[in-house]
DNA sequence: GAATTGACAGACTAGTTGGTCTGTAGTTAA
DNA sequence: TTAACTACAGACCAACTAGTCTGTCAATTC
């Protein structure tokens, strides 16, 4: 009785899955000690498996509840508003740069985090990500499609194989970041990506 | 005394690496398991820790003594014999993606897997694996300078730049294979970086 | 307002895991 | 030959960790 005076039942879950996505980020899903999640949550053990049945389904939900939404917010829902493909983009790509600088350059892009490590431990993983990639893939490439359709990209070129190959690379280029703990990768790597992109204009 | 009638220490310390890597691809350092790698050794806690202090220190060996010969054998040697970058590059990336394809799709790149879990645990690891980076790194820019020296690269782009950027456009690509268990990645990324590696011819 | 259900608290457990320690057989040097 | 050292074998341990179980108080229902 130390805690929750008052009751919220909703709020709970979602600071359980809030640090246990921090956690994620940081130590990896294999590294996410549940009891860790509980001190700095403040709850205990009998609330945590009251909300969930396993630390395997903690992972489902934190991909579901908190990493696609995420996305969503980040990357599905700007690329809806794009009216300039090229200068749009590009202006993405500067915003993901300053974001990444913003919560420390070891922390590297969440999405490609548990990619990498959550994807290859679990199938009922590995599914879940992949839709979430699917998901800015296909919008990705919607982007170009339109940008074809109104004159502002090339139309001999395939939208969504430049919305792959830009997810890769932005992608690996955050992962030189995380890895070396410096933004460089990004200045050298980032102009020859800009160079590319303007390439596409029509 | 049921192994090791004859004894061979370097045999016994080699053997324990190899599948101690192999383990990591599979399930990360912090999967890995000790005990795991001495069931399929057949060595005992006796033979580990007197050629290991630790698993951290077999961390490092792992880093040091296979992951890093791989990356020798793999790319920088093979970069030095380069006569014609721009074909050879291109070759040098189809020979990559066959190499994924037999190994199976799901363990990536191996450098790029150590990066992503290993690197943000411990800085002992992560200095070790960016002075890998850096060998690979150097060896691609190196390539192009002397590919300009020669007139068959062009002399406005910077050979470093030109580096990192091919670096993670790999790296991401072989990332998202190995998510989507799929080479459908390769075939789209692959054009378009292709493509963009020709550009670069003078 | 009594009863049922939901949302926790917290002690406890069983299985795992990195690491230790003692013993012993092969190897080498004198 | 023998003493010293190397390269293991294998039992053992302490710490950790996901998950369980019983109890309790708040919230909802009737």
């Amino acid at each position: 009785m130390s805690k929750a005076a008052v009751r919220n039942p909703d709020a709970t879950r979602q600071n359980i899955l809030q640090v246990a996505f921090e956690e994620i980020l940081l130590k990896g899903y294999q590294g996410l000690r549940v009891d860790e999640v509980l001190n700095k949550t403040g709850f205990t053990k009998g609330a945590f498996y009251h909300h969930f049945k396993s630390k395997k389904e903690l992972g489902h939900a934190v991909i579901d509840e908190v990493l696609k939404p995420w996305i969503h917010e980040r990357w599905i829902e700007p690329l809806k508003q794009v009216k300039d493909p090229i200068n749009d983009l590009i202006k993405m790509m500067n915003d993901s740069r300053a974001e990444i600088n913003i919560k420390e350059l070891h922390t590297g892009c969440p999405l490609n985090n548990l990619t990498h490590e959550m994807s290859p431990l679990d199938e009922s993983f590995r599914v879940r990500i992949v839709a979430i990639w699917e998901i800015w893939y296909e919008a990705l490439a919607e982007t170009f499609e339109r940008g074809q359709q109104t004159g502002q990209i090339r139309k001999d070129v395939n939208p969504h194989n430049i919305a792959r190959f830009l997810i890769a690379t932005i992608e690996g280029i955050i992962g030189q970041c995380k890895c070396y703990m410096s933004d460089q990768a990004f200045d050298e790597a980032g102009k020859c990506l800009q160079e590319y992109v303007k390439t596409l204009r029509a």
